[in-house]
Formats: C-alpha cells, structure tokens, sequence
DNA sequence: CCTCCGCTTCGACATCCATCGAACGGTCGC
DNA sequence: GCGACCGTTCGATGGATGTCGAAGCGGAGG
C-alpha cells in the first residue's frame, strides 16, 4: 500500500485549507481527530458510505489538514496540526474552539 | 435601498464563515476590508464583472462577515470584525495574519 | 493459496457554485 | 421629470462537488 502524496507546508494554500474544512462532515471528522486519538478510516459513523469518507478524507489530505499513514490492511488518519499551526498560526485553534459552541447547537 | 439582511452573531454558522473565505476572490475583498477602508462595492478591481462581485458580496454578508450600510446610491462594505471575533475568537485574526505570507506568492 | 477485510478508484448522477450579459430598481444631479 | 450612476436580480451555462454502488487492490489469516 503505497503512501499517498501529502503536500508539504510550503504548499499549503489556505484557500484549499478554508475549504477543506467548510464541509460539516470534513469539520467533523477534523473534530474526531482533534480529540488526539489516531483514527482508522473506517471508525468514522457519519451517516455516509466509504467512498464519500474516502472522498473527504482525500480533500482534507490534499489540503494538507490531515495525515494518512499506511498500518497493514488499515490507515491511520492523524491531524497535522503543527505543521498547519506552523503555516497558519492559530487557524485549526480557531475553528475548533469557535466548534465547540456547535453552530445551530445551543439550543439547550 | 431597503437594508439587506445581515445574520445575528447568534446566526453565523462556521461552516458557512469558512466556505464564504474559501474563495480566492471573496478572501481578497475581505483582506482590503481588513486594510480598514470602508469600500464602496465599485471599487474592487478583481477582474470580476459587477454581477459575480454582487454575488460574493452577498455569500459574504449571508456567512455574516461582511456588512452593507445603503449610502445614497452607493453601499459602503464593512468587516464584521468585531462580532466575528466574539462568535469565533481568534478565526478572522488567523486567517488574515496567514494571508499576508501569501498562498503561492513566496515566489521571491 | 484462497478468502476476507479495509480502503480506494471508477463511473454515474444530482446538486451546487462561480461566472457572465441583460434587464431592473433606487438615488442623485440637472 | 429625465438621464446617469451604482448596484442588484434574473436567466443561463460550464465546471466543481458530494454522493453512491460496484469493482479493484493490497495485506492478513487460515
């Protein structure tokens, strides 16, 4: 299984991050692995069949937002939050603190 | 010229904010909105007709980062910096501050 | 070796989106 | 009022995007 191309930081544009992480199912998986735990593709029960995760998996990796490390017959998804607070300092902060107040969700 | 609506701090989705700064265009009127210049729609030189400029004023002020104040037949735009900040501190700060490194321009 | 399993790729499809020309609406100056 | 001006709205169009089922591919396990 061969590694997938990752751009590297310099390539990161941040349109494509921004746009990346426009999409509710992206944000969420983006949140998933914020928690810190390494996630396989599979873990992930948003409601959407495996080619659309795959899909969004691949928008956010080409975007630079997240990692995909080969393991046997899986993929480990990890954030690649220090190279994005690197190229864009306090952005993914941002957006998952701003995520936390879910955005039509304080109706409790 | 009747006041457009404008979404309520309350109202502003992320995944809208961050689609409506997704756009290369839509991020260039909103960084010379963040140069402090109150600007009339007109003056935005983006090699964009009028109509597709209306159009990403509009996804711009529905997201709630951008206000339009009617001024006789001219519509002054503003940054909704302020209310932007207080609904998702630090967003709006970061992705302006990682633009000034410019997407593909550190050609030099 | 054969099969199962995890994920990707392919092809298709519906929808959204950026874009424009043309037409319209409100405002100012004359 | 009339015309010029600024910006919006309408309708159309081409391209991107999200979504899925079916098929493919590489590794693990019996």
């Amino acid at each position: 299984m061969r590694e997938p191309h990752h751009p590297s930081c310099d390539e990161l544009e941040l349109s494509a991050v921004l746009h990346a992480l426009s999409d509710p199912a992206r944000l969420e998986i983006v949140r998933w692995l914020a928690k810190g735990d390494e996630c396989t593709c599979g873990m992930f029960d948003l409601g959407l069949s495996k080619p659309t995760l795959s899909h969004h998996f691949r928008v956010l990796r080409e975007a630079g937002v997240v990692r995909t490390r080969p393991d046997g017959r899986k993929r480990m998804l990890s954030l690649r939050d220090e190279e994005l607070e690197g190229r864009f300092p306090g952005l993914l902060v941002a957006v998952l603190s701003a995520d936390r107040e879910r955005d039509g969700a304080p109706a409790a």
